[in-house]
DNA sequence: CACTTGACCTGTCCGC
DNA sequence: TGCGGACAGGTCAAGT
């Protein structure tokens, strides 16, 4: 489910929300979720408090004052949702998913000292967190290989430009795609991004002018910033730490519009699949 | 090696 | 309604 601006978002509300909580209890009901050992969990979380939220690529990092991290994964359809200690009933105007949590998707609890929750929930069990020691982190398999960061200052057109030609041969989406080519970019936002360039997805990368990427470059930027700004996308399941919706879908400009008018030139969205993705292109702005 | 496909899971939606 | 199949925002292993 989330992309970098779902998680980015989920970043910022849980660093509003969680520093400097004590984590009092943890219990999870499926081990693929949550691989620790019990033992683990006593002598490194419990009695832990959080000291802050990071992120890199799709993955937040929670570190906690035993220099150890808790790596989260959201993959499709995780949420970090967090309760305070005070809950709302149903029809209170802070009501939200919140009140029922947790629910038969909540697959860890981390119960803080203060009576206030943090729940990951995912409905597909395709996410996992896991607890490691913090100078760890950065010899995970993934984090090894994970490409750069699309919003830093030093993500040049150049640097979009060398990255993403090592893979010459496949699709610009399935390159967009590639978490070590860059960092962050799913499905939203590589055809959203590539809607914005005129460039059709299933285009072959050594096809692409330099023209062309600097333009893709550019319109990479402003979604996720636009995203980040609207609090991410929710298309099915997604919310943000505080169990709230994000409103960028109501600014897609391809992505889940086939059948509805290119907001550019007027013909019909259409959907198809490209790099094993289903994908949304105007087939007048974007030519094949 | 470069690239593509299937597997991991559950839930929902669509056509018969 | 009921049922089968396709599909869903990610990543990795196995296949060509």
């Amino acid at each position: 489910m989330p992309e970098l601006p779902e998680v980015e978002t989920v970043r910022i509300g849980l660093e509003s929300l969680i520093p400097k909580k004590k984590i009092k209890d943890v219990t999870y009901d499926w081990d693929k979720s949550f691989p620790n050992s019990k033992n683990d969990v006593d002598t490194f979380m419990v009695n832990a408090s959080v000291q802050r939220v990071r992120r890199r690529a799709k993955v937040l990092l929670i570190d906690l004052d035993t220099s150890c991290t808790l790596m989260v994964h959201l993959k499709m359809t995780g949420q970090l949702v967090f309760v305070g200690e005070q809950r709302f009933g149903a029809g209170h105007p802070n009501d939200s998913l919140v009140s029922s949590l947790p629910d038969k998707s909540t697959r860890v609890t981390i119960a803080f000292d203060d009576g206030s929750t943090l729940y990951f929930n995912d409905q597909r069990k395709f996410g996992w967190m896991k607890l490691l020691p913090t100078q760890a982190v950065a010899d995970e398999p993934f984090m090894k290989k994970v490409g750069p960061e699309p919003l830093d200052n030093a993500f040049s057109v150049a640097v979009f430009t060398d990255r993403i030609r090592r893979r010459n041969g496949t699709s610009i989406k399935a390159a967009l795609l590639d978490q070590t080519v860059l960092a962050g970019v799913g499905n939203i936002y590589a055809d959203e991004s590539l809607w914005g360039a005129k460039i059709h997805p299933a285009r072959i990368v050594g096809t692409l002018t330099n023209k062309e990427l600097s333009e893709l470059h550019r319109e990479l930027i402003y979604v996720l910033k636009l995203s980040i700004e609207k609090g991410g996308s929710t298309d099915r399941n997604y919310v943000n730490a505080e169990g709230k919706k994000g409103s960028y879908i109501d600014f897609a400009r391809v992505f889940r519009r086939e059948g509805l008018h290119c907001l550019r030139c007027g013909a019909v969205i259409e959907k198809s699949k490209v790099a094993g993705r289903g994908t949304h292109t105007c087939p007048a702005c974007q030519k094949p």
